[in-house]
DNA sequence: ATAAAAACAGTAATCGTTACTGATTTTGAG
DNA sequence: CTCAAAATCAGTAACGATTACTGTTTTTAT
């Protein structure tokens, strides 16, 4: 069958215990501390599958790479506009995927990404 | 100054007639239509100038291009997973931005994707 | 223990997007 | 209206994130 692998176990690792929000690249150099020969396709390949399998989601902010997020409870993800930052803000309950189910839409995942100024960037 | 070009007119006038969420190339091959020896160039740069001047939005569902809206009022973005539509859904009122600026945080544009499968293909 | 299936490392190719160049259009002051 | 500075353009080259491919290694299940 499918689904065991040295490298994908630890590329999900490495999702799931961090906080940011790393891209593809970032998350090669953070899992070639665990197998320091791991080959970048082979990150690839298993984002890519741990999407389609959804253990994981991935989020596009406009920078060029996608980033991707070993958290798949419903939240939001806030993107300053001047840091480039992007922060979680959590979610009680998931109206925007209620409102998609009501309309005939058999919802099994989302992104919500709000655009503006964090805090800290606020301030200056 | 800046901000008045035929070019630029004709990209905002397709966005604004159009139904769908087109990508750059076929934003490009639509205004083709009315200039027909505008530069893909130029559709790139229009595209990230009217995006930074949120006259447009843009969204990306994970199928390599970005998808750009013209449609600039809060509402969500159905994806489905079997024939990669992409649904608008209307929004009354907006309760993701309304939590993100409790939190601090000053929204100034969203995106909200909700993966699944669309009425079409759920029927087959 | 072993053969088929899945996954890998490494690298080449793809393709959406951005950057650059010299020419054209738009703007605003006189 | 005229003209020079500023903005924009067409066309194309370069870039970089992602995907595809090849021969080898690991995993799975008998």
């Amino acid at each position: 069958m499918k689904n065991y692998s040295r490298q994908r176990e630890a590329i999900l690792k490495v999702l799931r215990e961090s906080k940011s929000h790393p891209t593809a690249d970032e998350v090669y150099r953070r899992v070639r501390e665990i197998i320091p020969n791991i080959s970048l396709g082979t990150v690839y390949r298993n984002l890519a599958l741990l999407r389609n399998e959804r253990d994981i989601i991935s989020v596009s902010v406009g920078d060029g790479a996608e980033h991707f997020d070993g958290d798949c409870s419903p939240h939001i993800h806030l993107n300053c506009s001047e840091c480039g930052k992007i922060i979680d803000l959590g979610l009680e309950n998931d109206v925007i995927s209620e409102l998609a189910a009501k309309s005939g839409f058999t919802p099994h995942g989302c992104v919500y990404v709000v655009y503006g100024r964090c805090a800290d960037c606020a301030t200056e």
